[in-house]
DNA sequence: CTGAAAGCGCTTACAG
DNA sequence: CTGAAAGCGCTTACAG
């Protein structure tokens, strides 16, 4: 490819003078920075960002660290980044931990590696993941965002407020009339797993409603298909159930669906994200609505913090979540005649 | 950061002797190798990609152009493409064009400026992304992935045949009683919209059904929704409508549960790509499922090629699609009893 | 305004 | 087996 070398003896000028051209920086005549700009142009002349990377310390590449991108909440959450960061000329790299440790750890130094300016990381775990997140943070800028690990307070984070969400989605359900309400959601790896499930059982004792035993395994579609089974065998159905996230909870309703039990006839449902899924699923879903936009553009700011003042104290940014309603959690009548006649 | 240069002082070894022996190249003592070693883990030592990748002309990086990470279809084939480099130990680069044309241009040449291995590239337009793709394609190893531009035959590409897909969808629904079809999917814009749309004018005529004036826009949910109102507002519905994707069938299927329109007991509706929305909607939808593992796979494989013969053809592949069949296209019996009383 | 030179961090022939 | 040196492509003091 052609390097600045080439542009440099094309156009007759030192390389130091092709670059200042190029660059708009330092005292260069006008008509050589014309003529350099042609040839340039002429040679499809393209600046390495390695060799410019190289010498300026860093190139405009952050990273982001997600369990998983087809999940489509981080699917959505990595679109805003994206957005964001191009606003500011900065890239996006992507890498995928599978929720898996190892692999987490693996990323994280392929990117810290890499010298990139920074990393946004959503931790797999909130214990484990806590060595390789501080280790990574200590050598360059690095905001959590969604989920934290243990002891974090010199690490920044951004996320939403899980136990207001939680709250949120309890006494909508309350108000709708339900008295009985379960808890579907994920364990205690993650700090979102713990907050939400914690929240729940925080908000049902000041609620006064009644709870029945939580059903805990990990953020999948399968795994709300499952929960729904449990949840039918048992003697009496909940009036409520309250997902740990939308995922969780179109499983649910599909598994519902499957067993002939009616949302919102028989059974409330709520998810926790506000993902597109909300609104394909059938009825629509009554989730707690994350502000992904706002979660990058917070996440982007922190990270600017951190990289002109490495120093910088981590500040823990909770963002407010909305209900958003649908149609899970609609008066208590039947939708659906088949199943339950009127 | 700690460089190779301090490695080597603290080891007492010249720079050249630590790299070979962290590198593994080259004869080194095996004493030198440990203590080397075993210095660069005392100090932390991480190399630095970019010097490495300055001296061998590319680091490990590759990158992706999707025109929306958010589309559950491009998020789970970026997992997959995330997925088969890790195992080669490449990184992977991801850019969204937004599917606009100066968007696409710009994410190109900024991954082809820092000197990635390759591009996947899933070119927003048919024709206006051709002069972008083919300069980027001369300057580095390109691949098209679903959908590809015009006059590409130096061009390689890796997508499904479209055309059979759209048939498979199509004879099934013809298998299940549907006389009239209608096809409500994407514009010329991109290779994808034109060959679905193609295959279903040609199908149609060699099955000999009636096809209903086609509707079509974009790849959005929201066109889906309001494409259900057009046909509802017809004089006749179709049998069967065959949707462009799977985002399309959703948006159909919440469209017409909204006006009373049972699935598949008033209508059928296939969908396309088989994305995790065909288990979440209700009815399940039955959808033209596209090989995501395989495409990534093939992708890769074919970026190799060209990464090893910079002057090898543009292969086009074209994987086969099967049909999932979902709840959409079920026995065309009403199974919500509220809408038509069987 | 312009050029020669140093140096970012690394790897790899080239000598020894 | 080991070291000195060159060079990947770039930018920026330092002179002039």
């Amino acid at each position: 490819m052609v390097s600045l070398r080439d542009v440099a003896d094309a156009a007759g000028v030192s390389i130091a003078t092709a670059s200042r051209a190029l660059g708009g920086k330092g005292r260069v005549s006008e008509a050589t920075t014309r003529l350099v700009r042609e040839t340039a142009d002429r040679l499809g002349y393209q600046v390495n960002a390695l060799g410019k990377a190289l010498r300026e310390g860093s190139d405009g590449v952050v990273g982001i660290v997600v369990p998983m991108v087809s999940n489509p909440f981080y699917a959505a959450l990595v679109h805003e980044f994206e957005d964001q960061l191009s606003r500011l000329n900065l890239k996006l790299l992507i890498a995928d931990s599978h929720g898996e440790l190892d692999r987490e750890l693996e990323r994280l130094e392929a990117l810290a590696g890499r010298r990139v300016r920074g990393i946004f990381a959503v931790p797999a775990y909130f214990d484990r993941s806590r060595p390789a997140i501080s280790k990574i943070a200590r050598q360059l800028p690095l905001v959590q965002v969604d989920r934290r690990v243990e002891d974090d307070s010199a690490l920044a984070f951004v996320g939403v407020d899980n136990a207001d969400g939680i709250g949120q989605a309890l006494r909508h359900v309350a108000e709708q009339g339900a008295g009985t309400v379960v808890f579907v959601g994920a364990d205690d790896r993650t700090s979102v797993g713990r907050e939400r499930r914690r929240a729940f059982e925080t908000v049902v004792e000041q609620l006064g409603l009644a709870a029945q035993e939580p059903i805990i395994d990990r953020y999948l579609f399968e795994f709300g298909l499952s929960a729904a089974e449990r949840l039918r065998d048992r003697p009496t159905l909940p009036d409520a159930v309250i997902a740990g996230d939308d995922l969780i909870a179109t499983g649910l309703l599909a598994g519902f669906a499957r067993h002939g039990v009616s949302v919102p006839g028989d059974v409330l449902i709520t998810g926790f994200d506000g993902t597109i899924l909300a609104d394909i699923c059938n009825p629509t879903l009554t989730t707690v609505q994350q502000p992904m936009a706002t979660i990058a553009e917070a996440g982007v700011e922190e990270l600017l913090r951190k990289i002109d003042d490495t120093g910088a104290a981590g500040a823990h940014v909770r963002l407010p979540t909305t209900l958003r309603r649908g149609d899970s959690t609609g008066a208590r009548v039947t939708s659906s005649a088949s199943h339950s006649a009127t």
